[in-house]
DNA sequence: AACTTGCGCAACCTTTTGGTTTCACATATA
DNA sequence: TATATGTGAAACCAAAAGGTTGCGCAAGTT
């Protein structure tokens, strides 16, 4: 059973929830509202987003509220990172070609 | 089937291709020789690569070079965007919190 | 013209995914 | 205590994913 981050948030629902989830705590019940399946199917995702942590519980009586996790969503920005390195590299360059134009006008 | 870029790096394989792209546009038998796979099954994620714009195909003769489309990353970023606003913000309070530590110090 | 090479595609197979229904089990509430 | 509520887990199912093998075809090479 596969189970990382990329894997957890390839699945539109889930995004969703973690979306939701940024906005306030919440519990199942009120997670599956928004959506069109099943409490059932919400909890096997929560499920999914626990293991890769990036949801807690918080019990409070029979209540269970998710959370967040949001130092876990880093860790997606941090494998962007090296792509981020080159994105910036190539809006440099064109800063450059844009300067030269600019210097060449003169 | 579903297609689109989280479901796209969602495949491990996948986003190693996507890092070796990073690096250099390859053919695919080029990208093969890095995994245990064939080239047929590499060619497949490079089909998933390309219809969802992650990459692009240049024909030189018989060769197939493949090529990362950066700008395409971007949209994983623009996603985390409204996640990094909350760490950002919470990083702030943090902020606080030590500022006021250490005023009650003085 | 024959052969090799690089490639994508189709058929097929096994495993995974995402959903449902049904159930068990706590925790409130009457 | 009996009942209602909030939840997770198990069993089951259809669809999708990811791999392989076996093609066909275009582009070079002999």
């Amino acid at each position: 059973m596969r189970r990382d981050i990329f894997q957890a948030i390839a699945d539109p629902t889930r995004r969703a929830i973690l979306v939701l989830l940024a906005m306030q705590a919440m519990t199942p019940n009120a997670i599956a509202e928004h959506f069109d399946s099943t409490r059932q199917a919400v909890s096997k995702h929560l499920r999914i987003l626990k293991e890769c942590e990036l949801v807690s519980q918080d019990q409070q009586g029979r209540e269970i509220y998710y959370q967040l996790e949001i130092n876990k969503m880093k860790e997606i920005d941090q494998w962007l990172e090296q792509f981020r390195k080159i994105w910036e590299k190539r809006f440099d360059q064109l800063d450059v070609v844009l300067n030269n134009l600019k210097n060449n006008k003169k």
